[in-house]
DNA sequence: ACCCTCCCTTGAACGCGTTCAAAAGCTGGT
DNA sequence: ACCAGCTTTTGAACGCGTTCAAGGGAGGGT
């Protein structure tokens, strides 16, 4: 029985950080003149532009690892001492993925301090930045749903990457003029990213021209959003909140923080 | 390039509903004695069978369809004459799934009155169904998650299962003593079967002993949502909740009713 | 020179889902 | 009996992701 996702770059991966580590106990000899790329990182990195780059112009399924190996001038198996399987490979386009995001957002973030507006403008930007990949993400979607798939957005190899993306509704939030009950501060970002979740899920399925199906529920939903979080100061709905709140800290790993 | 998810049970297959639609044509001769079992209705069975107990016994990735075929004594190509592909056979279980919790549900839905007990009641029923089947629904899950399948619960194929699973929340709801505004009759039902879907959602995901998280994740939110539609009577939250039901009715596939 | 030891690379081979041309039954008509 | 036209059945073959025993190759110690 094999253990999948215990370790994100699999047993073989040496790469950068097992360089850093490695480093102590060879140091005195060799790398001091800085070397910029040892061997197999430009191996590694080849092997990954190539498949990203397949990807994007044949879709997930239509790219075989043979075609991958050829295209990149290596073998099969040199591919998977690089990458434990074909699912791996994609945790490159993920990093990139939210990178773009993360700068792309920033005039939003920057811009109007109406909640609404923001929000429409946070997740407008990811269906700009995303919308390259949308047939290669459609098709990979089913691995990522994959229970036991680390790219798995509700894994325990994704915290980090949720996380980051959490932060980006944080500032949504804060930098807005909604006033919000401070006992919520952690609650309403987490809402906002499985808000955003239901988008992906959407635009995964959607089949229109230039995803304006996914756009329409941006501009629908956001100030849907953007109101029920307003009306979250309410008396009435205060037992409401504060349940969901205790749900969301019990159920959502690694959503529990420590208060100081 | 072809064409997936169009007729569920592809080109080749012809089974009752094709016998049906055949009988007018042939019936002078044949099929006079009501013969039960036409010889490849019985071959059709035998594979699907054969296939649902090897998948609970070892789940679906271990399942091969030589081991199907060859357990029912036919050919793997034989097996490819039924069912157009390894998801195929699965919709035999949907459909049992479907019927159990139906039955299953039912003492529930006569039961107390109290629409937080009867949520509570449904959807831990629902698990209690799905428990033996968990394993092999968990590996299954990425399947049903992928936008190309027909078995995903938003395809065009499903909608009549949806509907199904829909109605079981609707007497959910109007067996209650909840007061709701009947304007949110049809709204209703459809979030209470995504908070289901959200439960499956966390359910596949769920690894410990008895899917003893899963349960509690019920009885911690059954109350929540029962309250929440309990406040959707009020007049604060009467804009947000008519935004929702629009917004829903445009964006679920074959949500939207015609009014008499 | 030589070997030893890692890191890296190879490509044949495995098991899988799936396809397809061909064979084997069956049935009504002659 | 035999044929014609189907439905049904077969199993070899294909392309895929993945594995693995085997083979470089670069550097340090002798």
């Amino acid at each position: 029985m094999r253990v999948r996702g215990q370790c994100l770059y699999g047993p073989r991966i040496r790469g950068l950080t097992g360089a850093d580590t490695l480093g102590a106990v060879v140091k005195e000899a060799k790398d001091v003149k800085e070397v910029k790329a040892p061997k197999s990182e430009q191996t590694r990195t080849l092997i990954l532009e190539t498949a990203l780059r397949l990807f994007q112009e044949r879709g997930y399924d239509k790219t075989t690892m043979r075609a991958i190996a050829q295209e990149a001038g290596v073998s099969v198996g040199n591919a998977y001492y690089y990458f434990t399987n074909k699912e791996h490979l994609v945790q490159g386009f993920y990093d990139r993925l939210a990178a773009e995001h993360e700068a792309a957002v920033q005039p939003v973030l920057d811009g109007d301090k109406d909640l609404a507006v923001r929000m429409r403008g946070v997740l407008l930007t990811w269906l700009d930045v995303a919308e390259p990949y949308h047939r290669f993400a459609a098709q990979f979607f089913k691995n990522a749903a994959d229970p036991e798939s680390p790219l798995s957005p509700f894994s325990a190899d994704s915290i980090a990457a949720r996380e980051a993306a959490i932060s980006i509704h944080r500032r949504c939030l804060a930098g807005s003029d909604a006033k919000t009950d401070p006992e919520l501060a952690e609650l309403l970002p987490q809402l906002m990213w499985l808000m955003q979740m239901g988008l992906v899920l959407y635009w995964v399925y959607d089949r229109t021209e230039h995803t304006e199906r996914s756009r329409r529920l941006v501009e629908r939903s956001a100030p849907i959003g953007a109101r029920a979080i307003a009306l979250s100061r309410f008396r009435v709905l205060r037992p409401l909140v504060r349940q969901i709140h205790e749900v969301l800290e019990e159920f959502l790993p690694g959503a529990a923080k420590r208060r100081a």
